[in-house]
DNA sequence: GTCTATAGCCTGATAGAC
DNA sequence: GTCTATCAGGCTATAGAC
């Protein structure tokens, strides 16, 4: 948490943090045993428990670690000058590049919203997303009055995370190409619909 | 898979996949045991490996049987008469509802979209989703023929789908309320955008 | 078709030396 | 701060009686 030392990220505690967030983030929480993950550390599974208590805690903190100031791009895309529509486009562009990136932060937002108790979603509310998330309400009032701005903003955020989720089996289905995962045809394509949809 | 007799399903091997699909859509693959399910069930876990082989193919099985007719409506709501702006209505009318009621059945999508590998993906979409996803692409293309058909018939399931998706975590976020989780609600609101999107 | 009993391995977690 | 060794219990799966 509060780190005094200026340094990298070179601490075992921290170590662990960054092997563990893709193995939760590619087999879950009980897909990821203790010792699969002291063997990507490099270390005992004896060491993992000097660092952190238990595995919950340790999945905790892998979590916060991967949500860390990840709200701050999408924050500044919103909040810069320019039109409505500039803004709604900024927003997108910032949203999709992010996921596109940061492939393990979607896939743990994705297994969170399907496996995270009350707390956990709580938390991540009011840590990660309230704000961008006020921000993009804000946006959506702007853009169409007459919508329902928390679900205008709800279906901005989806129809960018949907492009990126139903990625495995859209290359089974037809018109799937290899270009339908760029983050910026998915960008675009968005940024097409959402303009269209209110009224340019 | 050929069963001759027309009863209801009251077989020891459909209602082991009866209890099996709430279990694996709430906990996934690795967070159900075998005990677990036989508990659930009401027998011994050795009388589960009488009716499947092993884990892996009861999941399977599951998923086949949870899967199993879920196009048909889909399908039926994009076949019929009408302007392609009511058949349009008509799918998201019809896909909402599909999600609305069968919550293990959303679940469980989302989790093969994370989990499943090649091979259950290929057939997934070859056997569920590719002749809906067909139509929905010829829909796309009639209502708005300038856009990447493929992506729009994407943008349309993602729209509705990350509404229940986020349910969770969205009565965290600002200006969420209890009427967003309605399925009528949900579909009015992804009418109007996509009504608008295309032009009504 | 279901049971009890059990094999063999993996699990989270701890004790205590260094 | 990391190690080896270990515990108690859970895991998938099987054997064999009924």
């Amino acid at each position: 948490m509060s780190d005094l030392n200026p340094g990298l990220n070179t601490t075992t505690a921290q170590i662990i943090l960054n092997r563990a967030v893709p193995l939760f983030a590619a087999y879950g929480y009980a897909g990821v045993s203790m010792r699969d993950l002291s063997r990507a550390v490099g270390i005992s599974g004896a060491a993992l428990y000097h660092h952190y208590p238990d595995k919950q805690n340790l999945y905790v903190a892998a979590m916060e670690y991967a949500f860390k100031d990840k709200a701050a791009g999408i924050e500044s895309a919103l909040d810069g000058k320019g039109s409505a529509l500039e803004r709604l486009e900024r927003f997108i562009n910032s949203f999709t590049e992010l996921m596109a990136s940061d492939p393990d932060f979607r896939a743990l937002l994705q297994r969170e919203l399907l496996d995270g108790d009350e707390e956990r979603l709580r938390l991540l509310a009011s840590q990660v997303f309230e704000k961008p998330f006020q921000k993009m309400t804000n946006l959506a009032k702007e853009l169409a009055p007459d919508c329902d701005a928390h679900m205008l903003a709800i279906s901005m955020a989806g129809l960018i995370l949907f492009h990126f989720e139903s990625a495995p089996v859209r290359k089974f289905l037809p018109g799937g190409l290899q270009g339908h995962d760029q983050p910026e045809v998915i960008a675009k394509h968005v940024i097409q619909l959402l303009t269209r949809a209110v009224g340019l």
